[in-house]
DNA sequence: TTGAAAGCGATACCAC
DNA sequence: GTGGTATCGCTTTCAA
């Protein structure tokens, strides 16, 4: 492997000239440049990564904690490190990737040995220990998903509750007066950062807001069926329904509609808030304001390299705008309530 | 941060002596080495990793390329990247994250400049460009997976043929003369690593010689029942299903037996062969020889390490032996076939 | 058993 | 605009 001082010597400057001349952090003459540029290609120059590191005190690397647990869905996981290596490498970063029992350790080995500049946290639960870790390590961190507690920490995440404000607020114009929550598993709410709930308490306040009759389920299954019966239950005259659950519940709510007669958009409007596609199968055929990674994970990647390269101070929470996507399963509520029609 | 220097002044060693007494490779007495420990805590020294990697010339890191196509299936694919992380990181490397844009330039950068000691690549297909160019880089590669051309590689996978045999030995032993195969879509065959065709050949080679009917069919859509349907019309006696299929076919396939009024193990047995189990799903109700990112995984790792710490040479291609998970979807083969039966 | 010192290959300061 | 060189923090050879 050439080295720098290979490529002075073919060029016949100095190893500084082409030091600047390859960061470009000095002017450099039109024809030196050149020359040194022809060097480079001629003896398949690249500068060698740890000594640049060493000299720089910089590694151009970002580390990447991704646990994984026994209920996350680790395609919507993988999306994200893709993203955040993606985006990383946008700014010329490379991404290491920090697994489970290694997500603490990981974290601090990362720092202390300065393998990297930086670290994204991905897959926040509401009281995450890596929160604490955080606000003791030396090296910038940034957190994809917001914990209970964010003194002190730089965290980047949907705006779930500007997510459910425009669900409502679609339904609501569209004319219906009676909307239903399909919030998450019960366990998930325990673990899960804590956007469930927050999903939840923004659900009941701007419906409570908008004057329209409303109500929440948690599925205990997989199954959607028995969360709609109770929303049926308990909202008789129901036409509208946002989704902010698990994946398969989702998947299987158009079967349960259908089981009961009822037909998206005709009968019931159905919204999903704040919910992660899943690339490998077939996308929900409802009108979505996705947590998309494309969307959160670019953003925790400009503000991590903003921390590292010193152009901005620490931002606290941002959160992202959701978009809407529609698919058509928003429709104008029906006159009589689809359970009276029948 | 302390540096070396630090802790050689604080034990009241040279630099070369704590170097050697954190690196074990010179003997150090026992209480200048429980100095240097003692200093270490104490300052809370971690070596730098950027100037190990330049004196030592090997970065501790292992790259890994792993691609996102449009009919890859993302948790599969999390789920070896985490084990590569995993193994990795039992023999004290770090993985870097390598994305499908980046692919070949990835590889090509991280051998250049020495980002990465050596490179593990991920869900391969048969016309790989990233083999061509393994076989140009200076740093050792270890596919995961078997390209069509495997000169000058080093590969480890399942044993596909092996997982057949096995399959077929299974089913042959519970009596059972007539069996079909549920292959993988005809695009899968297309681009997919050349494993499902060697499957099919391996299928046909071997129930042949064991001297029971079978078939193969190629579905075209993620349900199982059209599949189905192929294999009972060409193999009315058939009482065993080999699968080696897209999960989603597989997961169909109860169904559409139940819809046939067939019952597993009942009337026909199944048996998965060289399938990689989705985390974030229901586990397939079938027996099966999975391909298990556990499996491949740790080996791919070891083979690496070994050529990076020049322990072994090089070792073509290294394929894995399945192992056997009964689930209780083999049964002695009925007496009369099914069809006749109703 | 230990120490001194020569690299490793860049960056960036200070001169000119 | 360009060149010389100290420096980053380790590993490892050579000497003692």
């Amino acid at each position: 492997m050439a080295t720098i001082d290979d490529v002075a010597r073919q060029a016949g400057v100095a190893i500084s000239t082409v030091s600047y001349a390859l960061s470009g952090k000095r002017k450099v003459s039109a024809d030196t440049r050149a020359r040194i540029e022809a060097a480079c290609v001629a003896l398949d120059y690249a500068p060698r990564a740890s000594a640049r590191a060493l000299a720089a005190n910089r590694s151009e690397v970002i580390a990447v904690t991704a646990p994984l647990h026994p209920d996350t869905d680790p395609s919507a996981h993988m999306a994200f490190a893709m993203e955040v290596t993606i985006a990383a490498r946008d700014h010329d970063y490379d991404t290491l990737l920090l697994v489970h029992d290694d997500a603490q350790q990981g974290m601090r080995r990362s720092a202390a040995t300065a393998l990297a500049d930086g670290i994204i946290v991905l897959d926040v639960a509401a009281h995450d220990e890596r929160a604490a870790l955080a606000r003791k390590l030396s090296c910038p961190v940034v957190f994809i998903g917001v914990p209970e507690d964010t003194e002190g920490l730089v965290c980047v995440d949907l705006d779930f509750e500007a997510a459910i404000r425009q669900s409502i607020d679609a339904l609501v114009e569209a004319g219906h007066r009676s909307v239903g929550l399909i919030s998450q598993h019960p366990e998930t709410l325990e673990r899960e950062s804590n956007y469930p709930l927050r999903v939840v308490h923004e659900f009941e306040r701007y419906a409570q807001s908008c004057g329209i009759d409303f109500a929440v389920t948690y599925p205990e299954t997989d199954d959607a069926a028995p969360a709609l019966d109770d929303l049926l239950a308990r909202l008789p005259g129901m036409t509208g329904v946002v989704l902010n659950t698990a994946n398969p519940v989702a998947q299987s709510l158009a079967a349960a509609l259908g089981a009961r007669g009822l037909t998206v958009p005709r009968d019931v409007s159905v919204i999903a808030a704040g919910m992660t596609p899943i690339m490998a199968r077939t996308p929900l055929p409802f009108d979505t304001l996705p947590l998309d990674p494309r969307l959160t994970c670019p953003v925790a990647v400009d503000i991590l390299v903003d921390l590292l390269e010193g152009k901005a101070p620490a931002r606290g929470v941002t959160l992202v705008t959701p978009i809407y996507q529609s698919q058509g399963s928003v429709a104008p509520a029906p006159v009589a309530s689809p359970l009276q029609a029948r």
